[in-house]
DNA sequence: TGTACATCAGTGAACGCGCGTTCACTGATGTAC
DNA sequence: TGTACATCAGTGAACGCGCGTTCACTGATGTAC
């Protein structure tokens, strides 16, 4: 039989410390800010010494953005299922991944944080930067194949009005999510993104 | 003559601590995010002993809620200013509004980081839940004035569309300012929420 | 104008704390023969 | 299958550090008479 402690761990040796500590960091993100984050206590958590995070992780900053491209990784692949090559129409496609967003942000908050909230230099880390510019490219296609259905003379710039959409889907989350300034309004997050995006598409001509 | 020391310091009395401890924080949060404030630093830079700071706040928290406090003061005068209550026209006062927005968090990012970035808790605290309502009142009534020209079976309610507005704006400031993700953007903040906001308002059937 | 005194706004030393990180070490694992 | 040994992934003690906060204190200020 197995000599299992509490938190999974049999023995001398952990045998999967690195996602043992990165889930304890989502952990902590989640409960106490990004911030409230430390080596030592996801150490704790994870039911080893606060020494051995070192065996996998140069610090604890090198833990936040391994985090964080984890994040980015799910982010893009979420969205990009969403939006489903835009179908079955480009429009709903484009909408459902407005939502995926929306719900990345609500089920995954730690990841959320530990990308947009913990301070990590995306620019300062390659692998970073890439996952990024992956999930941008996500809203970025959408945008793009959206345009598309456009007369040539009324079709906007793909990139600016995927970064109109990212800037709202941000804000929404930000200002109507997990207790922020406004999230005493009484709009859903869901129907504060939605109907904005709806009103923002129809400025473009998109929706009648 | 004045001993006067760097700090504006005279001598056992400092005089203006408190007002001190304020700029401290603010330079303090530029310089290094919200976390990397600390009283201790904050009575260091203003020339001071680290137990002065207890005279005026009862700690760490209370100097970060007093700056937060005069931000969200100084905001809202600012977009009360901006929309001008309307003149010369709804529309280009709340454009303006929005501009102003911008302007603040891009000349006062102490300011706004604290406001919005430093884990305040606003609903934890009377006076900052007063004032964040009158900021947001501001939009709100444009908003209503903005509708108010709008026939009745196309109005949309003003609550929606201030925090479309405030979403967006935030959104813009977090991604597109400040070395965020998005700044490397092809599109300046500014430029970004001006087109945004122009589309969001065509979409509401405001601008032809 | 001068003096006594209360009050205010500082000091500086001390506290306990937890953190990040390093180090020499050691127990477990896997591999070559 | 057994053994020797290299490698890996842990330990635990120690370090220096800066922080937030408290405390008894003291210098400066202002006010009553």
């Amino acid at each position: 039989m197995d000599e299992k402690t509490a938190s999974g761990r049999r023995s001398y040796h952990h045998g999967n410390l690195r996602q043992a500590l990165v889930e304890a960091t989502l952990s902590l993100i989640e409960a106490k800010g990004p911030q409230g984050f430390t080596l030592a206590e996801a150490a704790r958590q994870a039911g080893v010494s606060a020494a051995a995070p070192y065996r996998h992780f140069r610090g604890r900053e090198e833990l936040i953005e391994e985090v964080a491209l984890r994040g980015f990784e799910m982010f893009a692949d979420r969205l990009e299922a969403a939006f489903n090559n835009g179908r079955p129409s480009v429009l709903s496609a484009f909408m459902a991944t407005g939502r995926a967003y929306l719900d990345f942000a609500r089920e995954s908050p730690g990841y959320y944080i530990a990308m947009f909230e913990s301070g990590v230099s995306i620019s300062g880390n390659s692998e970073l930067a890439m996952v990024t510019e992956r999930a941008m490219g996500v809203l970025r296609r959408g945008a793009e194949m959206l345009a598309a259905t456009l007369p040539p003379e009324r079709r906007p710039p793909a990139g600016m009005v995927a970064n109109h959409v990212w800037a709202l889907s941000h804000g929404v989350v930000e200002l109507f999510s997990r207790g922020a300034p406004g999230s005493r309004a009484p709009y859903s997050a869901d129907e504060m993104l939605e109907s904005g995006t709806a009103i923002y598409l129809r400025g473009l001509g998109l929706i009648p």
